[in-house]
DNA sequence: CATCCGTGGCT
DNA sequence: TAGCCAAGGAT
């Protein structure tokens, strides 16, 4: 769930799906319907889906029992370097060290290295550094602590914005620190920006509203209402029409922005009068897109 | 290796 | 507001 995910963000759902799932064989023997039903609303739900089927192999193949190095954890679906590095270290004390996007700014910041935030080069850089440390500190018994020690300084003083160098208890020896440390690393060069306008259309009878299952490769599995690309509102119902559906286009029901990575989505939402109603399910009954909510929430604050 | 996946908070 | 980015991974 912490996959580029902040902790704050994670919990509600982390507690509400440990309460739902205790163990990995609950996990496992759930439907993928079921698990998305709880992750919705925390995004990419690949990880989800990937967290499911690692639940099956640990149930199912090696009959509960868990990996005991990063090499075996990283056979699993969804989790890589990162994250088995991570579990590794603080888990079963492997001295292996992690590189998420906190390491690599401080590592930037250290050695004043003008790499983008994203060059394989950086991360390279800042695998080199934490190996050194952990040889550094093999005192220490827990390699899991340095880790999230490196990962909490960037998270609470090297922050991406407004480090606090003064606190900072690398800040001697570090090549940046009181001077230009907010401007490493070098911000990563983005793809074009690409503007879309979607229309949502939402038609409710009784709590129960019309969604649909979501048929796009990264989306499957989740559920929308009915959408349009939009053209100008005279044309729409046109549009509805002609493309098979049933049912009157409405009230305006007003409007939300969406970034998902390139495109920047103006979502447009609209009642829905008069829709057949056979394909009417209760929201709560089946995992939203994140778009998904919105639409509902829209519908139900107006 | 570039591109894809979501959402929310901060500036 | 618009931009930036976060305890990444798969393809």
């Amino acid at each position: 769930m912490l996959q580029q995910t902040r902790v704050d963000a994670v919990v509600p759902y982390y507690e509400r799906f440990l309460e739902e799932f205790p163990d990995v064989h609950t996990l496992a023997q759930a439907s993928e319907e079921d698990v998305l039903r709880l992750w919705s609303g925390l995004g990419y739900y690949r990880r989800a889906k990937m967290l499911h089927k690692a639940a099956s192999i640990v149930s199912e193949d090696c009959e509960g029992a868990f990996p005991r190095s990063q090499t075996e954890w990283q056979e699993l679906p969804g989790i890589g370097e990162y994250t088995s590095a991570a579990i590794a270290s603080i888990a079963h004390g492997e001295a292996v060290g992690v590189v998420d996007g906190n390491v690599r700014r401080v590592v930037a910041r250290h050695g004043a290295l003008r790499l983008r935030a994203n060059d394989r080069k950086l991360h390279q850089h800042a695998q080199n550094w934490m190996a050194t440390r952990m040889t550094e500190l093999a005192e220490v018994q827990e390699p899991g602590s340095l880790n999230q020690a490196v990962m909490e300084l960037g998270a609470t003083i090297c922050t991406p914005a407004n480090p606090n160098c003064d606190v900072c208890p690398l800040k001697i020896g570090c090549a940046a620190a009181g001077k230009n440390a907010a401007t490493f690393p070098l911000s990563a060069k983005r793809a074009q920006e690409i503007a879309l306008d979607i229309c949502f259309f939402l038609a409710e009878k009784d709590g129960m509203f019309l969604l649909r299952p979501c048929t796009g490769r990264w989306t499957k599995g989740l559920w929308e209402p009915p959408s349009l690309e939009c053209c100008p509102d005279s044309q729409l119902q046109d549009l509805w029409s002609q493309s098979g559906e049933t049912g009157m286009i409405g009230s305006r029901l007003g409007a939300v922005r969406h970034r998902i990575t390139k495109y920047k989505i103006h979502a447009h939402f609209f009642r829905l009068e008069g829709a057949r109603k056979d394909q009417f399910v209760a929201p709560e009954s089946v995992p939203l897109s994140g778009l998904g909510k919105k639409a509902i929430r829209a519908y139900l604050s107006t």
